[in-house]
RNA sequence: GCCGGGGUGGCGGAAUUGGCAGACGCACAGGACUUAAAAUCCUGGGUUGCGACAGCAGCGUGCGGGUUCGAUUCCCGCCCCCGGCACCA
């Protein structure tokens, strides 16, 4: 027999694929296309296994849709910009593009000896000019609507190193380096304007049909839509008012006191006018809660002696600051209904102030002397005047309209979504195109002026201002738009903008006017199959889906939702641990390669479990699939003389049983491999169907002249019966069509050897044939009294009473039946008789 | 606390619409081949009890109930695990 030697195979045919462009694409009109991406690699130098299971997932999807007609883009790029690779820069002294760079060539190397098939022609780099001069663009078209803009923001200072940290860069409230204690510092930023399509992103969730609910709601929760109303509460001391935003008005009657932020506006009035307006300021912002743990050491407030007036009962109410309270929310206001809010009683139960019932409850009656949380359930207002009696929801209603007609409020819509904060002050990032003039204020670079390029710099200190703003060359500009001395802005991008829009530049990633043709976007977008971590369910699918929003109205796209099926692949665990260079439990690739071969490894990693699975690695699952490929090996090897070739006969109708049941398990083998790959992503079970099939065909080798395929028992030019060779050939050419998706070198090698001409990417998907997939006659289990008692034989076509009279006719059942009544028989699906008696 | 997903043999997992629980694989055991080993091929296995070892009976999908001829699947009430959010008024 031939040996197989994978490794020898993985090189061959991935010479071959790359020299015949065989997964390169161009937009066709005349073909239905399908677009499946996975999500982009940042560039950290070596994939481990856990980041190549995705890439797998993805490269079965891709390869199963070209062989079932489509056009198929499967492209592959790099988020390249980022954090890790200047902090390298700090530490070592590698400039992050070189450092980049050279990370992306060895990691492309992994992905192409693993033979994912991507169109490397179209391979992206963020961190390359041709690319960020559209983030750029980009940008520009949303500083023209309005969608980019300016405001002061806190970020994470470095006394020491007078530098700002990114989240990442401050340890237990320290800095990396230094070890410093990080202070909070506002700074003008760049942000986008999110909220504005806030409802829409929210209301197109609803569209989402192929996305996990897991990120449907995770993304519904992260944009909180919430109806209530803002209210206006008039200052009894002073003019002017304080607002608050609640989502039950009709519990307005309860409100015992107003609380606000220690950021808010009105805590800077207050404390103007007190005596000590040093004192009222340091008190305040003890209570900022800036720390999440503020809820652990309980809610903690003062009384800034002031008051406010309820606007629905006239009675005065005192005015609190308190920790509880986001500045950033609503009107950074509430008001305290200790009687039907959670905090709000917690608060009360603190300071001693005061709870009233204005909800009560129709099943469980309350009082505020005695309970011992707040009711926020069912009931009807009492103690709320005119509005008394209503049930809460209805009340709510008729309030919000009341404060509209007093003029003291109105409904609102609230959202927990945050505008979009892009400014970073590092190197490695797209500059934000924007100059600064003295006279002119904040000024877009013109079109013809991008890409702006990121200066040469040579040494990174992570020490002082932005690193760009240390370059006065590049600084130091004069202003478009009047001529005079300016100055380049020197933040830098986000690169969650760098991922908000790369699907749409492998549609026509060459493009040096446009971030893409719009016909090319149309014909190829919205990505059919998308699949990445689920770490990335929030904010990177939300951007894009914003971005794509953006660019639609822009007029370079004309849907609303880039991606229409989402797949998040679960994690690859090695004791137990995510894998990580830190915890020394990292697989790589190229090991397994070395001893397996790529097709053992992509085999084992679908078969292991269901792709949204998390997976804990295993070397003998390996070792189980490497089996399973040899023995694929060596029954077509066993077979190939005899059967291959062209010309050979079809399936007649003169086959015998075996030869009928054979064929029968190709077929149904076809039908499932198929939905398994295309309709439900279960590519586990998808491989122990090619595993059955390929146990079927041992057994029924060993019943031929041939013999069952060994090593120690070569076919010898044996007689076969025409059609014994014609079933074996439809079945073989078919698990080998539906294994080359998953082991693409051995399946072409095999097809090779089976004498056919051309490579698998040409050769279509085997073909379903439902009549011969029906059996002849089906095995029905009989139960009785819910218990299985026997089967019965009966031809497939039986009608219910057949089946029913077969199973009470057949003597291993009647030894059951027989000396009792018989109540009922029911034929169920599947079918399934089931006898009742008593 | 709220939201989402789970709990099936020694292990990974399967069961597509309420219909034969445990497919397929790993590990293990036995057999064939071999001087021998490896490799390969074949066979076996949820569990308990009885027994004439290819037989019989019972139990069995986290726990307790329910609906149904029939429940891993649906309903009610619990327990446990994983993930997300976390003072959003």
């Amino acid at each position: 027999m031939t040996d197989y030697k994978p490794q020898e195979l993985d090189k061959k045919w991935q010479r071959q694929w790359t020299s015949s462009r065989a997964f390169e694409v161009e937009r066709d009109e005349s073909r239905p296309k399908y677009y499946c991406l996975e999500m982009f690699a940042y560039p950290s130098g070596h994939a481990h296994v856990g980041h190549v299971r995705n890439y797998i997932i993805g490269d079965i999807m891709a390869r199963t849709k070209r062989m079932r007609g489509f056009n198929v883009l499967h492209p592959f790029g790099w988020d390249a910009f980022g954090l890790p690779a200047e902090n390298a820069a700090i530490k070592t002294g590698t400039h992050p593009e070189k450092s980049t760079l050279d990370n992306i060539a060895h990691m492309k190397g992994q992905l192409q000896r693993l033979g994912i098939s991507y169109a490397w022609e179209r391979e992206i780099a963020t961190c390359l000019p041709d690319y960020y001069k559209f983030n750029q663009w980009i940008f520009l078209k949303m500083f023209e609507r309005g969608l980019a803009y300016r405001k002061r923001s806190t970020v994470n200072w470095c006394p020491v190193d007078n530098t700002v940290l990114a989240n990442e860069q401050v340890i237990d409230g320290c800095c990396w380096r230094c070890g410093s204690v990080v202070v909070a510092r506002d700074l003008e930023q760049w942000f986008f304007r999110i909220t504005q399509y806030a409802d829409e992103l929210l209301s197109g969730l609803e569209t989402l049909k192929d996305w996990p609910e897991k990120v449907v709601v995770m993304q519904r929760n992260w944009i909180g839509r919430s109806e209530g109303a803002r209210v206006r509460f008039a200052l009894s001391d002073a003019a002017g008012d304080v607002e608050v935003f609640t989502t039950r008005i009709d519990t307005i009657y309860g409100a015992t006191f107003i609380v606000l932020a220690p950021e808010h506006p009105l805590v800077e009035r207050f404390a103007a006018a007190s005596p000590d307006p040093a004192a009222f300021r340091a008190r305040a912002l003890a209570f900022r809660s800036q720390d999440r743990d503020a809820r652990m050491s309980g809610k903690e407030g003062f009384d800034t002696g002031r008051m406010a007036v309820n606007p629905f009962t006239g009675g005065p109410i005192p005015i609190w600051v308190a920790n509880f309270v986001l500045g950033e929310y609503g009107t950074g206001a509430v008001m305290g209904v200790p009687g039907h809010d959670a905090r709000d009683f917690e608060f009360a139960k603190t300071y001693n102030l005061p709870i009233a019932i204005v909800v009560q409850s129709d099943t469980a009656p309350i009082s505020a002397e005695t309970m011992t949380a707040a009711h926020a359930g069912e009931g009807r207002l009492v103690n709320s005047g005119e509005f008394n009696g209503l049930p809460w929801e209805e009340a709510n209603r008729r309030m919000t309209t009341a404060a509209a007609e007093r003029g003291i409020g109105q409904g609102t819509v609230q959202y927990r979504l945050k505008d979009w904060g892009i400014s970073r002050q590092r190197y490695w990032g797209t500059p934000i195109p924007v100059i600064h003039c003295e006279k002119d204020g904040v000024v877009g670079v013109p079109y013809e002026q991008l890409p702006v390029r990121l200066p040469e710099i040579t040494t990174f200190t992570g020490r002082g201002d932005s690193p760009l703003a240390q370059v006065p060359e590049w600084v130091n500009v004069t202003c478009p738009k009047c001529g005079g001395p300016a100055r380049r802005e020197t933040d830098t991008m986000d690169t969650f903008v760098d991922s908000s829009w790369y699907f749409l530049r492998f549609c026509d990633p060459k493009n040096a006017n446009l971030p893409f043709d719009p016909a090319d976007a149309a014909y190829w977008m919205p990505v059919d199959f998308y699949s990445g971590g689920v770490e990335h369910a929030i904010l990177h699918l939300l951007y894009s889906r914003f971005f794509t929003r953006v660019l639609r109205d822009v007029g370079l796209v004309t849907f609303d939702e880039p991606f229409k099926r989402l797949l998040t692949q679960g994690m690859v665990l090695k004791n137990g641990a995510v894998m990580s260079k830190s915890k020394g439990n990292v697989v790589d690739p190229d090991d397994m390669l070395a001893k397996y071969g790529a097709d053992a490894l992509r085999l084992y990693v679908m078969f292991v479990a269901p792709p949204e699975k998390e997976v804990e690695w295993n070397d003998a699952g390996l070792e189980g699939s490497f089996r399973f490929l040899v023995r694929v090996w060596r029954l077509v090897d066993h077979w190939a003389e005899t059967i291959g070739g062209e010309g050979m006969p079809t399936c007649g109708p003169d086959c015998n049983d075996a030869e009928r049941g054979v064929r029968r398990k190709t077929h149904d083998t076809i039908r499932r491999i198929t939905s398994d790959i295309e309709d439900r992503m279960h590519l586990n079970t998808a491989v122990s169907s090619l595993m059955e099939l390929v146990n079927e065909l041992y057994s029924f080798s060993d019943s031929t002249a041939h013999g069952a395929p060994s090593r120690n028992e070569p076919p010898a030019g044996k007689v076969e019966r025409p059609e014994t060779i014609a079933v074996l050939r439809e079945a073989i050419d078919a698990l080998v069509l539906m294994i080359s998706p998953f082991a693409p070198h051995t399946a072409e090698e095999l097809w090779q050897m089976l004498g056919h001409v051309g490579s698998l990417d040409t050769v279509s998907w085997p073909a379903f044939d439902a009549a011969v997939a029906k059996a002849a006659e089906v095995t029905v289990p009989v139960q009785v009294n819910g218990k299985l008692r026997g089967r019965i034989t009966a031809p497939i076509d039986a009608t219910e009473d057949q089946l029913r009279e077969l199973a009470l006719a057949d003597a291993g059942i009647r030894a059951y039946t027989d000396g009792k009544t018989i109540r009922r028989v029911v034929v169920g699906k599947g079918p399934l008789v089931s006898i009742v008696v008593s």
